[in-house]
DNA sequence: GGTGATGATTATCT
DNA sequence: AGATAATCATCACC
């Protein structure tokens, strides 16, 4: 279901897979009855129904639809014909009166075991859900809005996050609308359902002895039957919810690149601080706001920096090149931003200096930065800062904090 | 579809 | 608390 990021569409459980409220297969379910009912009423007249023992009433399905099958128009003209013959028979009161006392008799042994049954706890348990989500019930922001302040919260949410907000209920209103219209179809279906088998039965109370008790009690399975399909809707229903809800909720699946302007930021600040990539919390504000991330975010991009490139200097030389010469361009003038308080070599690097102390490289040859800015072809434990070599920062390592040499 | 890049998470360390 | 290192999950490109 939901793969990848399949847009919702409002097909209804035909649909299939999707957000579509896939797999309530109760058509085919109502289908069945509907031809059973249909079958037992016609049954009693054309002597479709092997009644003449016991035995015989648990005819093959196969025979029966073979029957079914060979039907026309000329034998239901029969049946008719019969019926009424039935029923004008002088005997008719005497063996109908007959037959309602049996029935009467075989009926008090009928066992309502399944009426006032309590509603299923589970049905229960979904309606809470689909209410608190917003899905049933009156139409506000409610689990939407629940879902994006839990989202905030977590403080992972990238700045765009209004727009997932509003994709989230858009795509939460779809799932509503598909939910309701479903809803209603099963509800009318029941409603005619119900009224035909009604019909059924009264026209048949007319040759048989029908009870009243037995025409509700028909009734009350044919709701039951509804009730499971309705459950089923609900179900498919939360199940479209809880992923729509796990999809964005869940920061890490939702993981977006950040944009070009950031990571040039970043980068810029990094590779203007390799002697000491750690920035102060200070800083950290500072990137977070320039390049419109949360702190968390630069954070995590500073680590992931860090060990990337100690595990593979040799890939990161070229960027680091191209960082080297764009800052010194911007430094040549004035305070870069990104750079704001030089980029100690001090304590990190093990007496030299970090990225800006070369002149910028140009193609093809070695860099400046290459020899004078040690990114090293060689493991990283052996050059190019302690940092690589050390598991944390001393305390203040903030570049912050400041050593003076290059940068600018 | 395979693959590398990348942002986030987690366990662990200091 | 903040760092590293490993890992996961997704993106983006081929």
């Amino acid at each position: 279901m939901l793969q990848q990021q399949q847009p919702l569409t409002g097909n209804g459980p035909s649909s299939g897979r999707g957000l579509g409220l896939s797999g309530h297969p109760g058509m085919h379910a109502l289908n069945s009855v509907h031809q059973a009912s249909q079958h037992r009423s016609d049954g009693g007249d054309s002597g479709l129904e092997g009644t003449e023992n016991g035995h015989e009433t648990r005819r093959d399905i196969g025979d029966i639809l073979q029957q079914i099958m060979t039907i026309t128009d000329q034998s239901l003209d029969e049946a008719q014909a019969k019926k009424h013959a039935l029923n004008c028979h002088r005997m008719k009161p005497a063996l109908f009166s007959v037959l309602c006392e049996i029935k009467e008799k075989t009926g008090l042994s009928m066992r309502n075991a399944q009426e006032d049954e309590p509603q299923d706890p589970q049905l229960v348990r979904l309606d809470n859900m689909l209410l608190a989500e917003g899905v049933a019930g009156p139409e506000k922001g409610g689990g939407a809005a629940a879902a994006v302040s839990a989202a905030t919260s977590s403080g992972g949410m990238s700045p765009d996050s209004s727009l997932e907000h509003s994709d989230y209920k858009s795509k939460l209103s779809q799932i509503r609308s598909i939910y309701h219209t479903e809803l209603e179809k099963y509800e009318q279906a029941c409603t005619e359902f119900t009224t035909h088998v009604m019909n059924l039965l009264r026209e048949q109370s007319r040759t048989r002895p029908v009870t009243p008790r037995e025409i509700e009690r028909m009734v009350g399975i044919i709701h039951r039957k509804f009730s499971t399909i309705q459950t089923q809707l609900k179900q498919s229903t939360c199940e479209a919810v809880m992923i729509l809800r796990s999809r964005f909720l869940d920061a890490r699946r939702k993981r977006r690149n950040f944009s070009k302007q950031a990571t040039e930021g970043l980068n810029e600040y990094f590779y203007s601080h390799l002697s000491n990539p750690y920035p102060s919390e200070e800083a950290k504000e500072d990137l977070a706001k320039q390049c419109g991330i949360t702190v968390s975010q630069v954070c995590n991009w500073f680590g992931n920096k860090r060990i990337r490139y100690k595990k593979n200097i040799g890939k990161f030389q070229e960027e680091a090149n191209l960082y080297a010469m764009k800052t010194a361009l911007v430094g040549q003038g004035d305070d870069s931003p990104h750079t704001p308080n030089s980029t100690g070599s001090g304590s990190f690097l093990s007496g030299s200096a970090d990225l800006f102390l070369g002149v910028p490289p140009v193609n093809g040859e070695q860099s400046a930065y290459q020899i004078g800015a040690q990114v090293p072809q060689t493991p990283p434990e052996t050059s190019n800062g302690n940092w690589q070599g050390r598991n944390s920062p001393p305390n203040g390592a903030s570049p912050h904090s400041d050593h003076s040499e290059n940068s600018d």
